[in-house]
DNA sequence: GACGAATTAGACAAGAGTGTCTAAATTTAT
DNA sequence: ATAAATTTAGACACTCTTGTCTAATTCGTC
């Protein structure tokens, strides 16, 4: 038993640096080879490693994918819980304080780098680990989404909103607000900051069309007046 | 050369026979298994044919998939125009007609078959093939859209909605009408009846309040007003 | 500098998949 | 019935991948 300052937990420094380049290298090549096209060699070369050190990491093929899963699915809600943290409670201007939550929501949860993977990961191999995506069902849309259809109960109750049933709701801001971001999707591409904006203007504005009270509660400014450009 | 009822453009009889056979299966065991997990045995097992009538028909497995995604594509797009036609130029009850026509291209559309396998093809092999899929954007979404666009143009022509712009409009529509089926869609299943019925009525009694007649033209039956339920 | 743990390169066996070939069987049309 | 075309089963060579093993090397720590 060692009296040191490092009892178990802390394996030496570079075992934890060689741990994260596989796992980064891992959801790159998965997501982009699939998981029966990628292999471990592949895999292996992109991480700056040898072939042994990812079976002395991960056991085999199969685990090392599980961990990427969960990996990514973990991290991605961190970041969709972080960025629900930003919404606007209490709105200064309703539709930019909404359009600045649905860019964000885009870019730090679902074009970014793990956003990405995982979206890609669930749709290619969901259907061969029903247990696994079980989970990320769970753990993901199953707590993010009620917390985002909450925020906007809230909003709805200050008098910001007119809606009857908040969980539709919040799907429907996030379909609306990615509307013109799912062929992109479609094609594993990433949209521009400008796209990004773009769909979310577009899909606020017709959000708050549908939901934004005639008369704003606190505020004067006339929203769906800037229809033009 | 022959001088008979079929020159030549029309092989023997069992010979489509197995041809479609095997196109079916291909689609299948690709869609389930990604182009790298699907193996050739798999696909001659499923379609009821020997390994070496595939590489007659087809030559090898990279010249079959591009096959399957052509004849996928091109199917699509039939259905798709096909349920654009059915479209409500002159609605009787417009939230009536619009959710039949949301229905109705979800159903025969999206969450047939043939939909489900173009869909989780492109997704998964997108990146793999460019110029395969930058033709199916172009045939499918580049054509198909613009359709779309027109009709609602028309009918905001027409006095039935306030639109500004009809792309926009039209991409929200489906956005709004697929909104409650997208975690379904990911793990590769099929909604219920049930599913697409509720996600279409939500969708579109949304979109009318964004972009309905606030007192409709042709009809004084109120559409908001059935929120309840 | 010396020790122990982790990493590395390389060889290796075992298995699986692709695409070809052949000879027999089956279908289709005449 | 007969001839041509197609399909079939099976064997085959070839390649690729997985996962293991070993011996040498590097790294972090004392």
């Amino acid at each position: 038993m060692k009296t040191n300052v490092s009892p178990d937990t802390t394996p030496p420094r570079g075992h934890e640096a060689k741990r994260v380049s596989i796992m980064d290298a891992a959801g790159e090549v998965f997501c982009r080879e699939s998981f029966a096209g990628a292999n471990i060699d592949m895999i292996a070369a992109e991480a700056g490693v040898s072939r042994q050190t990812i079976y002395n990491h991960h056991g085999d093929k199969e685990k090392l994918f599980v961990a990427i899963v969960r990996d990514l699915t973990e991290r991605c809600n961190a970041g969709i819980f972080a960025t629900i943290s930003t919404f606007p409670d209490q709105p200064k201007d309703l539709e930019v304080d909404l359009i600045a939550f649905a860019v964000h929501m885009n870019r730090n949860c679902i074009c970014n780098r793990e956003g990405k993977f995982l979206r890609k990961l669930i749709q290619t191999e969901g259907e061969r680990y029903p247990e696994l995506f079980a989970e990320w069902r769970e753990q993901g849309p199953g707590r993010t989404w009620p917390a985002i259809a909450a925020r906007f109960a809230r909003l709805a109750h200050a008098g910001f909103l007119d809606i009857d049933d908040p969980d539709v709701a919040a799907r429907q801001f996030l379909a609306l607000a990615n509307a013109e971001l799912q062929t992109t999707f479609m094609l594993g591409g990433t949209p521009s900051d400008d796209e990004v904006l773009q769909s979310a203007t577009h899909g606020v504005r017709t959000f708050l069309r549908a939901f934004g009270k005639r008369q704003p509660a606190a505020d004067a400014q006339k929203h769906s007046a800037l229809a033009g450009a």
